[in-house]
DNA sequence: CTTGTATGAATGAACG
DNA sequence: CGTTCATTCATACAAG
């Protein structure tokens, strides 16, 4: 359910939507509304970390096997090569 | 010892203050100033968030539950409407 | 049993 | 000041 919510665009609620969630959560155990919010606080912070990761690996993986420069800009009139 | 502090009544030392526990602190490691602004900062900040979700669970639990023919809820400080 | 991992909780730091 | 973010701690659980 709390996926759910979060996949419907959810991802920092405010006090009363934590607690509407909270409620209904109720159900199936002692459920705090402070729970909900650490939920959805963890929940946000693991996916941007998670997509960090993904970015790096690919920067990386870019890095040791990819052929072109990933900054490489229009070179003009390069006078003197230099060592990069 | 920060919490004995605020138990004392203390919420936002001046920066004279802040120093002279930061100074006391130091002796456990490497505290600066703004370490003890900040945890000054955040106990305060956190403290009212366990008020403010007590008082929700208490209202929310009173729409849910308690359904007894009460005209007046003689409750003050109800801190429920914010911004919309 | 130990090792790795997922997750709730907590807290320092910082933003708007 | 209220809120959000980053990081860490602690624990439960799974894999080996």
């Amino acid at each position: 359910m709390l996926e759910s919510f979060y996949r419907q665009g959810i991802r920092t609620p405010r006090t009363e939507m934590i607690e509407k969630i909270a409620s209904r959560l109720k159900v199936y155990g002692h459920i705090e509304g402070k729970n909900v919010f650490y939920w959805f606080q963890n929940h946000k912070a693991r996916q941007r970390q998670k997509q960090k990761e993904h970015n790096m690996a690919n920067i990386s993986n870019y890095l040791h096997k990819a052929h072109q420069p990933v900054f490489a800009a229009p070179r003009r009139n390069v006078v003197h090569e230099e060592q990069v």
